[in-house]
DNA sequence: GCATTGCATCAGGGAATCCCGTAGCCATAA
DNA sequence: TTATGGCTACGGGATTCCCTGATGCAATGC
């Protein structure tokens, strides 16, 4: 719009230095946008957030350890009116309507086109919430008739917990270790465990760590 | 701005546009790159390489559709003397052997700050192979006392008894389901499971589960 | 011949897990 | 307000994991 209007100031939390660069790059291309802070990790990006306060906050949910969803729960309780944009390797599909019940305010993928990303940005900043035109569409269809076509994965029913689990086992993690991943007591995890085997109708533990590992790497050779 | 030397000129093969954008950025920024050329998939990279001749590639392996290892043993097959890094997001230990024994000359992970991409090109173009540290010590020890394992995947030292039990494993079978498929006491099995633990090199039982589920899939493509 | 080595089979026992419930707390939906 | 679902956690018995052996058998080596 106008030229004179100061910057939005723009958080970035992903893990891959390289991504940042390209977003960095991209962004402060742009005229309206400048990268403030960048982050790797969710605490750093919670000190950043709470340090230079940024008008929006880019965020992976991949992230090293901890995972974006949980990220994000945590920036929108402390920082209700802050808006956040996820930008994903993963298809919007898996994790895009959980990011939005966590409190983001738009999904993109990275295999878009940058004109997408600043694009959402700037309907973002003028509260408004911003999702692929695939993906409105299949959202408006679920409100209406209350429940939508099949959902792609069975994955889907799990709760966001759950799949954070299901990922931990699929990377090869126990009980034990998962509990200390997320500092959580080992009987917590038996229980998502059992859970987990529950709704996605697997008879044995075993089984469901072959699920797991399966689930985990595909897309991936 | 005076180049005595000619820049190199590199190939960069992602599906991620804004990832890709880094990556020019980055090297662009360096004295002796010179982005020449980008590529989303497969089939681009292999039409750039014929007609802009690149001195280098830098590849992502988990590109949309086909996947990167085949893609570089396609480029190795018409160029044998192209060589390529790899750039992935995944831990080494799950794809460089495999990249390095497909062609590709290094292999470097997004989490790594950007100068060790830098020096992985240099040190290429310099007629060298680029892996990390830990992995080339890895490698190192691998091939000091193990000496016809060059060719071999891990799974050769395996005994037939062992052999059988990894892939029921992999199946997704529980310690007592092994025993009753193989009509074998319950003792027995843990025996075999605790020496391909022993023999893989894996520190706990759920690594033992992943790594059997891999395999068995990857056995089966 | 006989020792060495590796394979396959099992046992004992303590630690960790799996599996079946139960249950409090909290947020949201009806 | 009640109902529902998700997250957390516990108890207790069954099962598995993990380590240390131990036996018989075949092949190999000197």
């Amino acid at each position: 719009m106008k030229p004179v209007e100061t910057k939005a100031k723009v958080l970035i939390v992903d893990d891959h230095p390289i991504v940042r660069q390209g977003l960095v790059q991209l962004l402060n291309c742009e005229p309206d946008f400048m990268v403030c802070a960048e982050a790797a990790n969710a605490r750093k990006a919670m000190a950043a957030i709470a340090e230079v306060k940024p008008d929006i906050g880019v965020v992976d949910i991949t992230l090293q350890g901890a995972n974006g969803i949980e990220l994000i729960k945590n920036i929108v309780a402390q920082w209700p009116d802050f808006p956040v944009l996820v930008l994903s390797m993963h298809d919007e599909s898996l994790y895009a309507e959980r990011a939005l019940r966590a409190g983001a305010k738009g999904y993109v993928m990275k295999q878009e086109a940058p004109e997408k990303l600043t694009g959402a940005l700037r309907r973002i900043l003028n509260g408004q919430i911003y999702v692929s035109e695939k993906l409105q569409d299949k959202m408006m269809r679920k409100a209406i008739d209350g429940k939508a076509l099949q959902d792609t994965s069975p994955v889907a029913i799990l709760s966001d917990r759950e799949l954070e689990v299901l990922q931990l086992i699929g990377q090869g993690h126990g009980t034990r270790q998962i509990a200390e991943d997320l500092s959580l007591s080992v009987k917590t995890i038996e229980s998502h465990r059992a859970h987990i085997k529950e709704k996605l109708n697997l008879k044995t533990a075993p089984e469901m760590v072959r699920f797991a590992v399966q689930w985990v790497n595909q897309g991936v050779l």
